[in-house]
DNA sequence: ATATAATGTCACTAAATAGTGACAATAAAA
DNA sequence: TTTTATTGTCACTATTTAGTGACATTATAT
């Protein structure tokens, strides 16, 4: 039977936990490089060099071990809200272009929040689908503190608008990663690629700001 | 040996044709309801109703059928550039709305042009990879036709705008269809949410035509 | 020192999966 | 009618996969 231990300083409990994080690390390791379809049972063990046994014993299941793995993380670490700042003259507007600007980048040099955006649109999983309605939250306190108070009844356009640009980030990141970078003509691995995008943005929030 | 038959219309061809027609029909079936994970030799042949020898037989293995399925399908028939109207006086601006409009909706109403679409940022794929290439193309000739004599110099930011605003159909589509259906706080599979959509794109596109 | 309980190893089962050889049934050709 | 070639069926192999029971090893408690 699987019961909670108390944390002692023991040998047995640092050997355990040592184990159950190499197993954590090694399911990372098979993300980032593999992606979510060779999160298999052997394929983890032998990454993290123990036997296949203890994530049974250790985590009850394999599900329940790639549960742990993705609550454990904090993929969006880099984007989080906390980075609002305190004073906003501008409605927002500077704050959001850094904003989407910043999470281009954070997506597209980071393999592995890639490889989560996949496995979320591929697979029905609790951890994920809560990774999903965390980021709503989030998102909903920027709604609500910055964007509603300048929009007013035009916050829902807004809405769509961050919708838009945000999935499309998420997508161009994705798309350069597996098929051929190419994507209307533009090569989203290059700088100028890349730039061109972030020119877009930047224009394309402007004019909400100044003409919805 | 497989050798190319003439194309009597003796039983033998016809019964061969017949198989398959059947088995490329299991693929189509299968992909739409599972996914392209669930694109696998005993399924196949047992969603067709015959044995799976025949894959071999006929198509010489599953990888082949796959890629004759992919290229047997005309995903983007209801988008390609045969709708570009011979007279533009607005630079493609209503063309381009349209176009938009009616990618968001197709996409969202045809559940294998979902799965295909995640196949595609899944797994590398030389018939797929081969759909995105057919697709750049027909998008190439729109932006030289129409896009270029309008923007001139400012066609890099139009297709960065572009690729923005396409991707971003794809994603809320995918994310729809598989996740929760809320993004930013909108509900993308009621007829509300996706409206806020389309009054964002074309927002976002007549801004661009005005100011860009 | 001995007993107990936990960690870790190994060999096994069972199921799913891809692919093939042998052969029956039958259509077309001789 | 007999021969030939093709369609379609079936049983089989080999591999991969998830999961488990038995047991050795070792740390901790008595």
């Amino acid at each position: 039977m699987e019961e909670e231990k108390p944390n002692t300083d023991s040998n047995r409990e640092k050997s355990r936990e040592k184990s159950k994080q190499q197993l954590l690390d090694a399911v990372g390791k098979l993300l980032r490089t593999k992606g979510y379809a060779a999160l298999k049972v052997n394929d983890i063990a032998a990454t993290a060099g123990l036997d296949k046994k203890l994530i049974y014993r250790y985590f009850g299941s394999t599900d329940q071990l790639l549960d742990d793995y993705v609550l454990s993380q904090d993929f969006w670490s880099n984007i989080k809200g906390d980075k609002v700042p305190h004073v906003i003259t501008d409605g927002g507007q500077g704050f959001v272009k850094d904003m989407l600007h910043e999470q281009f980048d954070t997506v597209f040099n980071n393999k592995e929040l890639q490889k989560v955006l996949l496995w979320r649109l591929s697979q029905q999983r609790s951890s994920l689908k809560r990774l999903a309605d965390e980021q709503e939250l989030t998102g909903e306190q920027l709604f609500e503190s910055i964007i509603h108070p300048h929009f007013q009844e035009k916050t829902a356009t807004f809405r769509a608008i961050s919708a838009i640009l945000v999935s499309g980030l998420y997508y161009l990141n994705m798309t350069t990663a597996h098929n051929g970078s190419i994507f209307c003509g533009l090569d989203m691995a290059s700088t100028e690629g890349r730039n061109e995008i972030k020119k877009a943005l930047s224009f394309l929030i402007d004019q909400t700001y100044e003409n919805l």
